[in-house]
DNA sequence: GATGAATGAGAATTCATTCAT
DNA sequence: TATGAATGAATTCTCATTCAT
């Protein structure tokens, strides 16, 4: 299997380069991620188990282990993967940012798009009728919650932010974020800028600051 | 029963139909209860079994069965308990509410306050170092997001709050309000009327209006 | 409950007769026995269980064991009653045989008869879409099989019945009256007679002796 | 697989696809329903339970779930294959039959035969001191009564048989089959072709054509 | 005697993980 | 490395039986 530049006898495949195997190894651990992925979103962490996530993969159950350590491992490669690959947009983001508009702005402006492309992820995060809210407690995720609160306090420290409950400010914005992109990822169509003007709105106005509607 | 030839004493028992069984049963059921939300908040709801549920009660393991069909069955009486506790102050306040300010108030400051006073079940929806984030959607937790949505729709029908996409708006609460809760949680004193005009602040004023810190 | 004689106050019930008491007792008993009966011809005997049985009753779980040790002690009871019943009967016809034919034919109607007015007992045994067949060795059933042997071992030697395999003959009595009681309820109307008629030619004259078919 | 540069030694491999995997799900297979038997016969059907089963073997306990989802799955199986095996021989039998005789004798012969050189599996069905008879209701069995039945009927049209109630005759074929297989089997030798006299003769002349007695 | 909740031994079943091939 | 059957500890759940009232 996974033969398919093999041209003549397999003693070829002896001297093969790394390469090509690196390439087999990859396949196979990005197949058990999006396997897991699906898993995960569909029946949830607690219900999922290692023979479920195999069985959406074309691999046999021992292949698994040559991967991951247990179904923990994996789960927590995926929500890093996804922190990994946000968290540094989100820094980026609030770095560049010279006014309080544009640090809240272009926080949930990033956090929304980031969430529209990489649906698979969020929807494992996703409160839905059958599975539970997930682990949020990755380290690369509790990293990142650390990290915008430290942003908080230095922008704050700047003058850029007025000074406030920047742990409280913090969870508002985690929980603003994360609420409002499950309500976005329910409409048709998503539309991460309209979720990202209003979460802006609310934190720089409050509600009497907030758009005219544009869902019913 | 048996009683029939009680003549003095058995006026007591009278007020305890089938005497001391019904106040066991009532307990055991309690001590379940009691016993869920204490393993669920240290394990998680994936992690815990219904043997640690048992383990931490003096009953039999049979006896749980008598009271709930399986860790999902007792997991949502917890969640629907504290739900059908909490909800009717949340609704009342918001019909009570002549204002903006009142409504958002109102809904913070019962809602901080119910759950500072109900730690035990809120632990097991915290965000902690093991666990899972968990279901929120027993139908009575659904129902309370639905109301608040419906009284907000109404609100601003009536011109209470201002017009704008309602979805998020509740949604906005919803995330504030439980990640906010779980902050406060964590200090040392618990200050639910802190959070709750953190809270309002943010929703009435935005960030700009939030008062000043008294939380390192 | 069973108080229609009750007149007045309870304290009547002290002093209440022996008798009384007797007659509750005994409703009971019948009252478990035929919950069982049906419990047990409606599940079969392997997957009936005790609780199945009260629940069939409209008493508490603790009363069944007043009266009986075990399930396996109540379908004993079941069984011997049953063959307490028809015992006797078929011992009687064999003794006044005074031919073959009297002794097979008598034998034959008499068990279809039985079978036939006490279908709730036979349903116990019966071949069934969900159950099992029964043990057939409670030592009444066990003593009545013996007595059927040594009946025909001693018509055997008073000439009565032709010299042969008494063994054999009385496991076929048996076989055919057992599978041709179970066919014969399930047919409308159910026909004692006929059924004992073609036991009965069958064993006098064989194949070639049997009735013309009265049945589709 | 793995197998593709095997040139020279991996002809004898050939013939066991997955090699001994394939030979160990087999053996495996075999000796939990060898097992099943065994304990089926010495407890009986409802007294066994799955552990039973599994200890009379060298397996491991969930290995029993890898072939069988449940003691019922692998009583039938049991069932099953001792039908699967006899069922076609009672069918040529009774269709090469030239006349009522042969009719009947050879489908006593190939059953008794069958009973005497299968013991292990009838003895599951065997009545014994501590056991319920069991399920005759697999499909195999009930099409294998069925087949009888309508096979009977088809001699009848055809004239070989004579014509009678078909189905108290199948049923009493069946009887006499079973309950003469039982003794069959305690005595000492095991002789099927006298159970197979006896039946027949009783099936073709009635009682007074029986064979004289060999066995006291 | 009647009641029915509590008991806990033990049965059925699952599933992460190992390991021979 | 991939495979997938075997493993067996851990889990869920049942139910006969006890016993306080």
């Amino acid at each position: 299997m996974t033969t398919e530049t093999d041209s003549g006898a397999s003693a070829v495949m002896a001297h093969l380069p790394k390469g090509k195997r690196e390439r087999t190894k990859l396949a196979n651990r990005e197949a058990i991620l999006a396997a897991a992925r699906d898993v995960f979103a569909r029946l949830g962490y607690g219900a999922t188990t290692v023979r479920d996530i195999i069985r959406a993969t074309d691999l046999a159950s021992g292949t698994f282990y040559n991967y991951f350590k247990s179904k923990e491992e994996v789960f927590e490669a995926i929500q890093d993967e996804s922190a990994v690959r946000v968290r540094p947009r989100l820094r980026a983001e609030r770095i560049r940012a010279k006014s309080v508009e544009e640090f809240i702005a272009g926080s949930f402006r990033t956090f929304f798009d980031y969430v529209a492309t990489d649906r698979g992820t969020f929807a494992v995060m996703r409160r839905n009728a059958d599975t539970v809210r997930v682990r949020m407690d990755t380290p690369e995720i509790i990293a990142g919650f650390d990290e915008l609160k430290s942003d908080i306090v230095r922008a704050m420290d700047e003058g850029l932010l007025p000074r406030a409950d920047a742990d409280f400010l913090m969870a508002s914005m985690v929980g603003v974020a994360f609420e409002c992109a499950e309500r976005m990822l329910k409409r048709e169509p998503v539309d991460p800028a309209a979720a990202a003007d209003f979460a802006t709105a609310l934190f720089l106005g409050g509600i009497r600051a907030l758009p005219k509607p544009t869902h019913s």
